[in-house]
DNA sequence: ATTATCTATAGATCTATAGATAATGC
DNA sequence: ATTATCTATAGATCTATAGATAATGC
């Protein structure tokens, strides 16, 4: 029964990456140590080998989360060097990241649990958080040396609570609309400009040509 | 042991007004019917006599604090006449809104949870974020009859998002710094001014005289 | 010899139901 | 007679631990 020790650093590894997709679809508390286990081909009681607790799954789970997102969003930028910033609010914004709990941002998907959590969950997002908030500030050209940057921590409430929001609602449209309108703000906020029409502005955005 | 019509209701209504407390600082999943019924000064045991399911009272309540939140809107908007938006933004964007979570925002404390619940959980929350979207938009003046207006989304997003962070986050003066950040944004896209220095900018948003 | 994983289980807690009780409401 | 609440409990599930097992690592 017993693996290498290589085959038990990667199951370690499996845990906390099927943690950190199933934490973020059903909270920490929707889901226990039985189908977390399980999700990584593995019995419950090899559980507390690899962790001191739960808590102490959900604080690497959540780190996991965050690098993972982190990942996306430079991912992103990468994708598209004239415009780096709107593909970041283009991907962030979008009804699929709505529609993708287990793999979307953490902030979402636990922010309001997380705010409940350990202080060590607590500072794996106060980690992941601050990484995001220093891209933003890179992308926008105002590394002023004075992090986080004050235009950055508004574009990110803003992206994170459309999102929040887009998830609450039932009607299909309201949660598009809200997505549309941070979408349109964030871009103006970022390039300084007022916000256009909806249209116009919503081009721009979206990253299409004009 | 049984009690009066009236006093059934109006245990009722505790048993709403407690749950919409209590879920509100340990989530839908954090806390049991035993804890949520004493709170009530009941027990267990009457709570099916009164409510369908425990998701079923998750929607009662979330449509009790979803109600609540609108009052302390349009309260804080009432106490300042000169500037009701102001105040709302002042409220909401507060150190003591943050610390409070029982009895603050039910879509900052319970918003993740919300995504996760019943589509009557999810109608509750719809309810009550029209209802912000709407005030917000009479507010700025910009009751265009095609509500919901896309500034309030905008600002109401920023609110949320702001807020959400503030409680994640375990450094102080981050999580103050993405309060003032918000509360300056959110002050002048609503006066369709560009945002200003951070100092000035946040003596607007805090409603000071200067 | 050590140990990663397994099966099994302890003890607590969760939602929901059953039946008793005592007061209301007719 | 009806019923709001109570006590008690069923049955499931949760976190965590204990001891067995079988393979690694020395």
């Amino acid at each position: 029964m017993r693996v290498t020790r290589a085959q038990a650093a990667e199951n370690r590894q499996r845990v906390i990456n099927e943690a950190s997709r199933l934490f973020r679809k059903s909270g920490f508390d929707g889901i226990g140590l039985k189908d977390l286990m399980e999700a990584a081909g593995l019995t419950q009681g090899a559980f507390y080998k690899q962790f001191k607790s739960k808590e102490d799954l959900a604080a690497q789970a959540s780190r996991r989360a965050l690098e993972s997102a982190a990942f996306r969003w430079s991912d992103a930028a990468a994708a598209n060097p004239e415009d780096p910033l709107g593909a970041v609010f283009d991907f962030y914004l979008s009804m699929k990241h709505r529609d993708e709990v287990m793999d979307g941002c953490p902030i979402v998907a636990l922010g309001a649990d997380a705010a409940r959590q350990s202080s060590d969950v607590k500072a794996s997002f106060e980690a992941g958080i601050r990484a995001q908030l220093e891209l933003l500030s890179r992308l926008l050209g105002e590394t002023d040396g004075e992090t986080p940057n004050e235009k950055a921590m508004t574009i990110l409430s803003t992206m994170i609570g459309a999102m929040v929001l887009s998830r609450i609602v039932n009607d299909e449209r309201l949660s598009e609309q809200i997505l549309e309108a941070a979408a349109n703000s964030v871009q103006s906020v970022s390039t300084g400009t007022k916000a256009q029409g909806p249209d116009a502005a919503n081009t721009v955005a979206r990253g299409e040509s004009v």
